[in-house]
DNA sequence: AATGATATTGAGATTTGTTCTCAATTATCT
DNA sequence: AGATAATTGAGAACAAATCTCAATATCATT
């Protein structure tokens, strides 16, 4: 099943219509192989003259969410930022304080840990996200060479 | 080291100072046992007749953070949620999309999990979060219920 | 294809959370 | 005490997100 399946199914579901606009958006996302945030997919669409609304954009992102295809960010200090997630493994985000990088992992065992927790619980897992903030390797290293100049 | 300690470490090591109004900010965070909004703690100080402005409490906030006292939470879609974290064992939050409902748990497995993964990466962290969503066991329960008598 | 009912959209106004500004105040250092 | 620097408060400014509502598109029915 493709991502445009699981929507038109997620749609129907909420009596929804596939509209020129909902696919525009839809493809838009998932032709967008980075984290992005909702205002730069608005940007993008108008520099390539595809006319939608900025509403529109606004009221589709939550469907896109709500079906499995898209997952809000939450590393970032910053604006929200999103990401498909329909197709991708999940993934754990590690994101550097320092020059802002964020470094994806996979983890199968963390993974399987998250969902006994879950189970334990009796809780429904609909998603679900692990984010580490600190320092990365190559900025850790920078600043212990500093504290050794220094002190 | 209590809260306060760390606090005033942290502020001369930046060249703060420490002054009543951060003071007051300080008390409440860990006065407060629960999550808060910035907004939220700013009308509880005014409530208490503390005197400090919306802009200062909106100022201290993120050096709590940086101080490593506070953490800002991810789990909702809603605002910005706070809660004090030192002092506090790590925990996971499951957020129940149905009732809104936050569990909070905690997991020494998946804590070492969490500090192997970093570790692999030369990743020095300074907080982490992981947030699970989906349908708490008390909201699933009437769903599948609903779902019997339905069909 | 025409009709009426319903859903969706777009443009801009509005709201809301947060940050900024800058003069007044407070703290710190000689 | 006086000079210097940091902090604060009040409200203005800003920006992201939501709302409004008339215009448009879509759907179901005939």
């Amino acid at each position: 099943m493709d991502y445009r399946e699981v929507f038109i199914n997620y749609l129907k579901k909420n009596d929804l219509q596939l509209t020129k606009s909902r696919e525009i958006i839809l493809d838009a996302v998932f032709e967008t192989h980075s984290h992005f945030e909702i205002e730069e997919l608005y940007q993008m669409l108008r520099y390539k003259n595809k006319k939608v609304s900025r509403a529109t954009v606004y009221r589709t992102i939550p469907y896109l969410v709500e079906a499995g295809l898209v997952r809000r960010l939450r590393y970032s200090d910053q604006n929200e930022q999103y990401e498909h997630i329909y197709g991708h493994p999940n993934h754990f985000h590690l994101h550097c304080l320092n020059c802002d990088r964020v470094i994806e992992q996979n983890s199968p065992e963390l993974e399987k840990n998250i969902e006994k927790l879950a189970k334990r619980l009796n809780f429904k897992i609909q998603d679900y996200s692990v984010s580490i903030s600190g320092h990365c390797s190559l900025c850790e290293e920078k600043e212990t060479e500093r504290i050794d100049i220094n002190e």
